[in-house]
DNA sequence: AAACACTAAGCTGTATACAGCTACTTATTT
DNA sequence: AAATAAGTAGCTGTATACAGCTTAGTGTTT
């Protein structure tokens, strides 16, 4: 379920949405506020939150150690399914008709990697890391449709590369400049907006 | 507030304890089980998680790793305060008696070095590292009692000359090479017990 | 005597009722 | 007419009641 940032969400609504009392419903929202990702207020409501400039890079920057540490850290073995998995994707990048398309090919990639991820602790950050940086790059792709298709395509190609040879190091630092790549547009496109 | 490993904690005590009903100290526990220090067993209670060997090494290296990026992402100014601060807690460990004296060193230490880390979500993952790995470390003390207060005075003065200089990579570092030695010691000390 | 089944006590998980806070609307006063 | 104050609707935070599960203890049967 994704909402947009700026959302109010109210615990009352979502209870009767998912058919439950409002006690399990906060306790997922407690959990996301602890992430992050909402910010409750009492009187108020539950709000999506829209992360700022200087958080934002912030994490980011800690997503681009962390995938320089995927390689490193005790990697899980990248055998013949990870890369038929990519291959796959990879064809599936070819017919992207909407967003929530490239949303979830993006997503199943970065489930891809993280299956890839043999710490225990760095699965669980870097996990986090893309859940509280994806919303904002939902937020810009509007705007950069083909540019984000061939991107994310030529990143899955470089991927492929080095699966072949089990390379999970390459794995992790194709993912980094990638990921240096989208933190590069957003430092450019949010500062004229902003000041 | 100290619980050992193993320890059955029930929620109605908790609630009666601190003067509050089951609802926000369900909360808290929740949080910790995010967390991974405690376990939530439907029918039986809320136990104290006694991390198992692989999960507690892997959340050491990646303490190690964060440590190390401490002086790298964007660090604080270290300044006179911070240097007082670190020569009044070396004085103190001249007089240490017990146990929780020098656990409460060592967490003074831990929240000054962490008022030094710029980057936000660093300062977060660092923090919560501390937290679930600093209770093995409880366990191991006792018998090793001179040994670990040896080591932290050590541990502090390294510390000092580093902050003399301002040189915040440095104490990183410093904390990184004191941790790899608690790790040593715990991997040691636990792999005689288990196997 | 041992093993199995049943019962009861006590825990967490969930639903619901109530208290406290916030923001918006409306009414009154200047 | 504008500004301020009071009231009200609706939200989150907290307390409590109830349902479901787990385990230990006891009694019965083989």
């Amino acid at each position: 379920m994704h909402y947009m940032p700026g959302t109010l969400l109210r615990e009352a609504v979502l209870a009767e949405e998912f058919g439950l009392s409002r006690t399990p419903i906060r306790q997922v929202i407690k959990k996301l506020e602890f992430e992050g990702l909402v910010v409750s207020q009492n009187g108020v409501g539950t709000l999506v939150t829209d992360i700022e400039l200087e958080g934002l890079s912030d994490i980011y920057e800690m997503r681009l150690k962390a995938a320089e540490l995927i390689g490193v850290m005790n990697p899980v073995r990248c055998g013949q399914k990870h890369l038929n998995q990519l291959i796959k994707l990879r064809r599936q990048t070819d017919e992207l008709e909407n967003i929530e398309e490239l949303a979830r090919i993006n997503h199943e990639l970065h489930n891809l990697i993280t299956s890839l991820i043999g710490n225990q602790a760095l699965r669980i950050v870097y996990d986090q890391y893309y859940f509280q940086t994806t919303r904002v790059w939902y937020r810009l792709i509007p705007d950069l449709w083909q540019q984000e298709v061939t991107a994310l395509q030529t990143e899955i190609d470089e991927l492929i590369v080095a699966a072949r040879r089990n390379d999970v190091t390459a794995i992790g630092f194709v993912k980094r400049n990638f990921i240096a790549r989208v933190l590069f547009l957003i430092q450019q496109n949010t500062q004229p907006q902003h000041i």
